[in-house]
DNA sequence: TTTTGTAGTTGCATTATGCAACCACATGCG
DNA sequence: CGCATGTGGTTGCATAATGCAACTACAAAA
């Protein structure tokens, strides 16, 4: 699939996978926020071709995902970090983590898991709650089009 | 990319995007979520080449996200529904529309939005939350091996 | 000065995707 | 019956994306 431009996809989801929805870009945000910085780094981590690499990191700058900086290190190299609009996507990684970890491993086979830095304990298994507080189901939701907003 | 043995991959959002991490399957997963059944109106809702939508569908179907059924109506077609496994992506799709919103519209662009059905209102911002319920920034966690759990 | 490390680029082979045409089966209609 | 239409695909072929290995450029270290 080639971009779409921008404002031709109308819904929500479609224009986030249009910037996200590739097979790299995920796991190096995901990276990021573990603490990746460094072109080498992602590199070794992801295993992906660093022709790739170079792709991948360059759209997400250009998309305003990740920004470039110099290094806080004394190195002369720069570091790609997480800007705001990337540190957004925290709860769709995490998502996605909770899916994997529940659809993906054998009973006893164990795995990474998230934890609270303040008390090492896991975090809230995330989700759709209404304007009232109450866990939602799919069926319980509808998509609203834009043209039935009052 | 191609698809990794599923045993391979250690973390679970690899796992979980070497599953539904291609252009056009969380494509597919929204319109199920939004009541899309059959082949061809996957194909007329996504625009996407029928060769492409066939092989999609039946991966999703091999990996236990969608399931064949029998026709709801009185037609002699199959339909694709979520699986259990399936609508748990819910929040993954909640999260990915909630951060399309949030960065890929203008300022009075008029989008679509996720309601509950019962009382119209929008449904919460997803959060990741801790054990005794605070919202937790990415700085905030940490990633712990399975090898450090006790 | 040679080696090592970092961050790429380039060329080429392989793979995936997109498009249009075709196909098989069933139903509806005259 | 005979033919059009709708559904759910398959096939062939062109184009685009990806993967791999080799190569480059620059800086620092030995």
């Amino acid at each position: 699939m080639q971009r779409t431009s921008l404002t031709k996809n109308p819904c929500p989801v479609a224009r986030a996978l249009d910037s996200i929805g590739d097979w790299w870009s995920l796991l190096i945000i995901r990276d990021a926020f573990d603490g990746v910085r460094r072109f080498g780094d992602f590199q070794r981590s992801l295993g992906v071709a660093k022709n790739i690499l170079t792709a991948r990191l360059r759209r997400l700058v250009a998309d305003g995902i990740l920004a470039l900086e110099a290094s806080s290190d004394g190195t002369p190299y720069q570091e790609y970090v997480l800007t705001a609009k990337g540190e957004d996507l925290f709860p769709v990684i995490v998502a996605l983590r909770q899916w994997g970890e529940a659809h993906f491993y054998r009973k006893n086979e164990r795995h990474s898991v998230l934890v609270d830095r303040h008390d090492n304990k896991r975090v809230q298994k995330i989700q759709v709650l209404s304007s009232n507080g109450k866990l939602l189901s799919p069926s319980e939701t509808l998509v609203k089009k834009p043209s039935a907003l009052e």
